[in-house]
RNA sequence: GCGCCCGUAGCUCAGUUGGAUAGAGCACCGGCCUUCUAAGCCGGUGGUCGCAGGUUCGACUCCUGCCGGGCGCGCCA
């Protein structure tokens, strides 16, 4: 018998086990192959052994042989004759033989087999949990949706995307760090601030021009409504004050930014300074809590909301260019100052002051990243929408100008979100003013349907959501497969109490599950730390939905198959036969667990 | 014009540091309930992997050039 325990401890050391197990025989194989066959140790980095694709090669094989074969001038089918017979002995691999243009293919003896189901029963929830990530500290920033509206169907992408990154990091033994990082310094604050206040001035009884430029929508109103219930009338200023000086608006033959800031201008004085920061702030947060709220009801959770705002106060944006000034790459022209970024692969450099001694939107994000480099994180993943693409180089170069690895700052850009009902695309975006936001489209299908649907593709791809797939309760829907086959087993084990019977892991007589189908189910479950593992490096969440959409298919499949009834009159059977399922259904659990999907125990 | 993403079956998409006969779902056609959820399963039809070169023992995968679609290219945020 294969040691489990053994295989359990490589395990909770990190990579597959059987796969680590065989690579290593390979290796000493090798090994001794020098000098007699092989004229140089091989570097065991190339020594890869991956799964098989065709069942009818075994479950692992290696092209080593192959990729030797040039430098050794062998011939690739005698060098891995040569590696078989020095392969050492293993209670692991029943056959090893050559194949094709020269693989190795590993058969492996029944008992790993059974070991993994051991496992997955032992190990429940950590099933598939690995430490390969060493601690390192991650921290991934995610959707950071300005304060100034709902969240819509975009930033639900990058939610569901970088919630589950996370889950992935952390169950790969990453130290992780979930930050928003708030928008909240700028015009667009300001202008937040200027719309609630307009509507406020409107639910006083006076009457103001709305700016084209200004928030105009719905959700604006009961900010105001609960500026005044606060404030009262005390706010109240006379709208032609308010509009006092400011050049004229854009559809009356003006310019919409100067007519804004005019106003923003005139709010700031007739006010104050420190009311006018009030109201900012009370704008803020009454959009952060809606958007905090949209956002715990979709299961994503941070460990920090870092305002932008309290950044800029702190100093941290002059001392990071300070610092940046430091490493002599920033330059004066025309007045302003200039970030070298061309250094560092950029296309032109960018400003940072500007001529009137503004910062720009960039001075901030240099300061943000750099401090989450000083708080000890070792490796920064942002996730953005794709339109922030041209970023990516210039927050990279100034992390390196201020002496970090330009390895150390990731970017996962994500591509468009496109609604269809019913085969047609819907029009979606603010200007067309039908854009649907995050929480109307999980009232709509649902929060697990939602976390799903968007983490089905991978993140590089537009994706197309169908609203009515999404909704459907059947098995063309792959959420409602996967959880259906979750919620099979559980209802099987009620079943079993209905007959009278107790499912009894010790009375299982594993070897009994022999059949082609109980084979490629075993297959499945030992794949699911693989999948994971590559899942998290990867940055490819959409690899483990699907699969988990394979493993619940195995699962269906196994149920219809005629012969092979699980609650059966044979104790030692239908032990067995309940262990797999068993086994099945909790990696399909911590699967889904990870997507942030729930797991019903009956639909 | 420049940069990034994409181009694989009628549709939506996978494709394991380049590997064996390119895979799923939907749609379409045909089967499977006296049975633990038919809310399911099985089989079949369907491909010049956008085009053309190159590298390699081997290319959907890497390189170059085209073609087509999306997004972005401010001293805006």
């Amino acid at each position: 018998m294969v040691d489990s325990g053994k295989i359990a401890a490589v395990e909770a050391s990190g990579r597959s086990p059987v796969k680590s197990e065989l690579e290593r025989l390979l290796r000493e194989a090798l090994r001794s192959l020098v000098p007699s066959v092989l004229a140089e140790p091989v570097d065991a980095a190339q020594v890869v052994v991956e799964r098989a694709r065709d069942p009818q090669h075994g479950e692992f094989a290696s092209n080593i042989a192959m990729r030797l074969a040039k430098a050794a001038r062998k011939n690739p089918r005698e060098l891995a004759q040569a590696i078989v017979q020095a392969l050492p002995k293993n209670e692991l691999v029943t056959a090893a033989e050559v194949a094709g243009a020269g693989f190795i293919n590993f058969r492996l003896a029944t008992d790993a087999w059974f070991s993994a189901l051991k496992q997955v029963a032992a190990l429940g929830p950590n099933y598939g949990r690995s430490a390969i990530g060493n601690g390192r500290k991650v921290m991934v920033e995610f959707v950071s949706a300005n304060p100034t509206g709902p969240m819509h169907v975009g930033h639900g992408r990058g939610a569901a995307y970088g919630a589950t990154l996370s889950n992935l990091l952390d169950a790969t033994g990453h130290t992780v760090y979930r930050e928003y990082y708030i928008n909240d310094a700028g015009r667009q604050i300001d202008i937040l601030a200027v719309s609630v206040y307009l509507r406020y001035l409107e639910l006083c009884g006076e009457q103001v021009a709305f700016p084209s430029n200004g928030y105009r929508a719905e959700y604006i109103l009961p900010v105001a409504r609960a500026l005044q219930a606060r404030r009262g009338d005390a706010l109240k200023r006379d709208a032609n004050e308010v509009t006092r000086g400011a050049p004229p608006d854009a559809p009356h033959g003006g310019d919409k930014d100067k007519h804004i800031d005019g106003l923003i201008e005139n709010v700031r004085r007739l006010l104050g300074a420190a009311e006018f920061e009030h109201i900012i702030l009370f704008a803020r947060d009454a959009m952060l809590a809606d958007i905090r709220n949209d956002l715990e009801e979709f299961g994503v959770r941070f460990d920090r909301w870092f305002s932008e705002r309290e950044l800029a106060q702190s100093g941290l944006v002059d001392e990071a260019l300070a610092e940046l000034e430091k490493s002599g790459r920033v330059y004066e022209k025309e007045g302003a100052r200039w970030f070298k970024s061309t250094d560092f692969g950029d296309d032109e450099d960018r400003v940072v002051v500007r001529a009137n001694g503004e910062k720009t939107y960039f001075a901030p994000d240099i300061a943000y990243h750099w401090d989450k480099l000083r708080r000890g994180h070792e490796l920064l993943i942002d996730v953005w929408g794709a339109d922030h693409h041209g970023y990516v180089t210039r927050v990279r170069g100034a992390l390196q100008a201020l002496g970090y690895q330009g390895t150390s700052f990731e970017v996962c850009l994500m591509q468009l979100v496109s609604l269809y009902r019913g085969g047609e695309k819907l029009a979606m975006g603010k200007r067309e003013g039908n854009f649907v936001t995050l929480r109307d489209l999980r009232n709509e299908v649902g929060n697990d349907a939602c976390r799903f649907f968007y983490l089905m593709r991978s993140h590089d791809q537009a994706l197309d959501f169908d609203l009515e797939l999404a909704k459907a309760r059947n098995s063309d829907n792959p959420v409602y497969y996967v959880q259906y086959a979750h919620a099979r087993v559980s209802s099987v084990f009620k079943e079993l109490a209905v007959r009278g019977h107790s499912y009894d892991p010790t009375a299982a007589n594993l070897a009994l599950l022999a059949s082609e189908h109980e084979r490629s189910t075993i297959t499945a479950l030992t794949r699911y730390p693989e999948i994971l593992e590559r899942a998290a490096l990867d940055r490819a969440p959409h690899a483990m939905v699907h699969y988990l959409r394979d493993l619940a298919n195995e699962l269906h499949s196994y149920y219809n198959v005629k012969e092979t009834k699980w609650i059966v009159d044979d104790a030692a059977l239908r032990n067995a036969r309940l262990t797999l399922v068993l086994a099945v259904q909790t990696v399909i659990r911590n699967g889904l667990t990870l997507l942030g999907v729930s797991a019903p125990d009956a639909m």
